[in-house]
DNA sequence: TCACACCCTTACACTATGTGCAAGTTTGCA
DNA sequence: TGCAAACTTGCACATAGTGTAAGGGTGTGA
């Protein structure tokens, strides 16, 4: 794990060497820990088999997880940190679908989604969705809450705690089912035509809070016309 | 645990003595768990000391629950279910977010959302709402998205995955929101006034996710006005 | 360059969790 | 009554998770 390069920090002060080599353990960790579930499947594989194979000891492992489940949800977790950091550049007046839609845009690229399209296929679909991985989705849930409610300070009408949160609830329930039924549909698919779709979907999705999920009855051509690329 | 009484059973053919048995020690261990969380607080007993005080075994105590957070989660699993039964009982052809609404008012009665509020209250507020709390809301979700998915195969419009598994997931998150600020509001109160807030909570929930979250702006007095009686 | 303080890793010990198994007990049923 | 199925229990064991103290790498100031 030590390794010995020149002592010297580049001039761009960037983070420490101790920040380095903290990142880079705990990206040798969730990296074996993926490496044993592509390997071995699911809840067959132990914390110490995952320090076995990342070189470290059993005891820094939970110096960085809490259990094997938790490593594994760090990839969603990387995931909705990526969201939430998009959602925090959208400007404050755009109302939050927009905001929420155009946030989850700036993450259907191949690069972020391949771990997690990955991590659910290798976890059976969300057959048995992890705990950690629905505390995941509530961390980003309260980060959107969190978002919002800083928003809300300047708007008159959007200020109670009911507004605030049904809202982000709704709009995580609304991401996930997006993915879900990607995910579904599509597998670990990443290819240009899958990402749109998944685009689509993410798009009809938040359409569909947004009007309050009305858009039923009136078969309209416009609705989630996902399916023809 | 073995109570003796008349071996005959009953005329009103109901429950074998097994599944009395079985219910009476879940109850006995849920009971004991409540017990622990008042007198000691959370995370600070085992399920060795839940078996002792339920009188049962440890082993016991794991044919019936998985941890001792899953016993907690119990009581909210009975809500929900109950909740569930509702929801199931409410006509086909009746808007989705209406017999979401209609379900919820039946629960809104003081014995059904009191171990609830206790048990949101003992944990802090979800503070640290328990893995196996969020399991709970998740499954519940999931009962949802099946009964809306059975109602769909009539529906012309909303028979897709997306729009399911949307719909479902908001109105559960539109709901939990509605508790979570009556919590907030109203700790473990259950006095009519503070029921009939958490019934306009609840009505206010759904009628946000049902206008798309677009009644904003105008501060009509219709809108969130549970704070007068 | 050295020395010191600090952070991180590690080994060890220990409690608690969760499960398989086999024996004992209760319940259902003929 | 007697048997079979279901339930409980004790035991053993692997794993999870944490406190602690010792040792090694890292930042910093003299």
């Amino acid at each position: 794990m030590t390794s010995s390069l020149s002592p010297a920090a580049p001039s761009p002060a960037g983070p420490s060497r101790r920040e380095l080599n903290k990142a880079a353990t705990r990206q040798a960790i969730t990296d074996a820990a993926l490496s044993l579930l592509r390997s071995r499947g699911p809840g067959s594989f132990t914390v110490e088999d995952i320090a076995d194979a990342a070189g470290i000891s059993r005891r820094t492992f939970f110096n960085y997880f809490s259990s094997t489940d938790a490593a594994l949800a760090s990839v969603t977790h990387g995931f909705l940190d990526n969201a939430i950091q998009q959602f925090r550049l959208r400007p404050a007046e755009e109302p939050i679908l927009l905001s929420a839609q155009a946030a989850l845009m700036a993450l259907a690229d191949p690069m972020t989604v391949a771990p997690l399209a990955e991590l659910f296929t290798l976890t059976q679909q969300s057959a048995l969705m992890a705990h950690s991985e629905l505390e995941a989705w509530d961390h980003c849930r309260e980060q959107i809450t969190a978002v919002a409610r800083e928003r809300a300070a300047g708007t008159p009408g959007a200020d109670d705690e009911l507004y605030l949160r049904a809202l982000a609830g709704s709009v995580i329930s609304c991401g996930k089912a997006a993915m879900e039924v990607w995910f579904a549909r599509r597998g670990a698919d990443l290819s240009p035509a899958s990402l749109a779709e998944l685009r689509q979907l993410l798009i009809d999705a938040m359409a569909l809070l947004g009007s309050g999920f009305t858009a039923v009855q009136p078969p309209s051509p416009s609705r989630s016309d996902s399916r023809s690329s």
